[in-house]
RNA sequence: GAUCCCGUAGCUCAGCUGGUAGAGCAUUUGACUUUUAAUCAAAGGGCCUUGGGUUCGAGUCCCAACGGGAUCACCA
């Protein structure tokens, strides 16, 4: 079968490349090695001082040009480095035969400029430039919409990229086009690398634990599952990394994190994509309640530092972090939002409390999927400030402590923000017999037919019962806290390349009857 | 997986009760040595997502497929 490449090229692009030729024609290497720049486009704009011009009388910028306004003589153009867009000034008085080639200069071509930083007539800080270096040759014309710089500073963009589709298909040109987004990348890494060093000074580890794991657990999900060549065996990408991380406070660590990706094959949509980023913290000799104050602790150092406020504006409604976060029972929250004391209710009452609630739910379902049911119907959606619902039913924590005086719940806290859940955490169950009956449990779960329920990982079970000292972890979700300090909305905002379905490939030559 | 909406030039979008494709920006040519959504004049550019159907005739109506978005379900 032939490959050859069936490229279809519109007008526009033919032009560009019979320009770059051209170019190579006339000695100019449409594709230099390096160039050196010395100052950013932010710097000089905040740094010009019109009293004392000649500080930045040879400066040298590079960019991408995103807009070219050719007046006979003289050229305006902004590019855009990463720090934003500057005007360059070519005039051919200066520039001579070098001028001459703007013409094969286009709108999206990479260019370096040297000379020096004046204000134009019209009040814009520009770079009047002694001499032009071409960085980079672009043959596919990008879709920048032109911008208005009001005089309060806010940018106007017309027919910028708009479709989604490609805006989450080719990144790139929503970062060229719209790069007001680069704010959310920024403060995403600034989120997480604040959480690393809020660990990091406390002396805990950042550890790296199997992303291929021949036996999944730590949450309920579906995985994806693979398969080893060598080994010929199944493996599963995890969908949690709790079981290794307690493995490791059994081997003798004091305090373990790590920050990756979790993969579940589930639905996706707004706050679901099928790989995400979850960290995952455990420390020795703590409980809960103490992992509580860590939380907000670290939560609010997050905010503050990322956010420069303890107050964040999500979607209209403005979010306190200041510490203490609330903090609610569970059964407290049912008692206030349905006026029903669920308290120890079987499966059967919970099903008709649900129905006199007008929850709907499955008449099969279990005691634990209805009480899930009622709580995110009635109680979740109140949860808009930063709340921590404390104390679970059992059945819905296979791996938490009992409660240390309350029967049949455990010692678990999650954090809920906006109505949703940011973050998870237990005193983590270490009573061996106690384990094994409830993953046991979960496997009888399993074969009536809840593909999602737990498996028994008989290793881990052999790790617990070496020894688990009393151990506090955590698990937040990163996406859907960037989400709210970012004010996004949905999760495919902020990360780079969300899930997408492939796109058909181009036909090949075969198929196209060649 | 279900329902609804969307798919037209490089980009943003028009296109009425079916009559063979339109604008702005971008591109090309010309004018213009401090412009700024620069301006003025002219020009080129479309398998209207794909495949069927109805019709004398389909961008438009019907069916299906593909892709996207939203809502719901599952989940974090």
């Amino acid at each position: 079968m032939s490959v050859m490449s069936t490229v279809h090229r519109n007008d526009q692009e033919l032009r560009r490349i019979e320009e770059l030729h051209e170019l190579r024609a006339m000695g100019v290497e449409p594709f230099p090695a390096s160039f050196h720049r010395s100052h950013h486009a932010h710097q000089i704009l905040t740094a010009f001082s019109d009293e004392r011009p000649d500080e930045m009388s040879d400066v040298s910028v590079a960019g991408r040009i995103m807009a070219m306004r050719k007046m006979g003589k003289a050229t305006f153009c902004h590019i855009q480095d990463v720090t934003g867009r500057i005007q360059i000034y070519l005039k051919k008085d200066d520039l001579g035969d070098v001028y001459d080639r703007l013409r094969l200069f286009d709108i999206g071509d990479i260019i370096g400029v040297e000379g020096y930083v004046f204000r134009t007539r019209m009040g814009e800080i520009s770079v009047h430039a002694r001499s032009l270096t071409l960085l980079t040759k672009s043959i596919t014309p990008i879709p920048v919409g032109k911008e208005e710089v009001a005089e309060d500073g806010t940018v106007t963009r017309y027919d910028a990229i708009a479709d989604k589709e490609q805006r989450y298909r080719r990144r790139y040109l929503d970062l060229i086009a719209n790069p007001q987004i680069k704010d959310t990348f920024v403060k995403r890494a600034r989120i997480i690398s604040t959480m690393r060093r809020f660990f990091d000074e406390r002396g805990w580890l950042e550890v790296e634990t199997p992303i291929l794991q021949p036996i999944y657990g730590g949450a309920t999900a579906r995985p994806f599952v693979t398969h080893h060549n060598a080994l010929d065996v199944e493996l599963y990408l995890r969908i949690a990394d709790e079981l290794y991380l307690k493995r490791l406070i059994v081997g003798g660590f004091e305090g373990v994190y790590e920050i990756s990706k979790n993969f579940r094959n589930e639905g996706m949509d707004k706050t679901h994509n099928p790989e995400y980023t979850a960290m995952e913290i455990y420390v020795a000799y703590k409980d809960y309640v103490w992992m509580m104050e860590m939380t907000e602790q670290m939560v609010n150092t997050i905010v503050t530092e990322t956010c420069a406020s303890e107050t964040v504006v999500y979607q209209g409604t403005e979010l306190s972090f200041a510490t203490p976060f609330a903090r609610a029972r569970m059964f407290d929250l049912f008692d206030q939002h349905t006026g029903m004391d669920l308290r120890g209710l079987g499966r059967a009452e919970l099903l008709s409390a649900a129905r006199s609630l007008n929850v709907d739910v499955d008449s099969a379902a279990s005691a634990m999927k209805i009480l899930d049911e009622i709580f995110s119907v009635l109680v979740q959606p109140h949860l808009i400030q930063p709340t921590f619902v404390m104390d679970y039913p059992v059945e819905m924590s296979p791996l938490a402590k009992a409660h240390r005086t309350e029967k049949g719940l455990v010692e678990r806290f999650e954090l809920f923000i906006m109505g949703k859940e940011v973050a998870n955490a237990f005193s983590e169950l270490n009573d061996p017999l106690d384990q094994r009956a409830r993953l046991e449990e979960q496997a009888q779960i399993r074969a009536d037919g809840d593909d999602e329920a737990m498996v028994v990982d008989e290793d881990f079970l052999h790790c617990i019962e070496v020894g688990l000292p009393p151990t506090a972890g955590l698990g937040v979700g990163i996406d859907r806290l960037v989400m709210l300090l970012t004010d996004n909305d949905s999760i495919r905002d902020v990360l780079f390349f969300p899930q997408m379905r492939p796109e058909k490939t181009a036909v090949t030559d075969t198929e196209n009857g060649v």
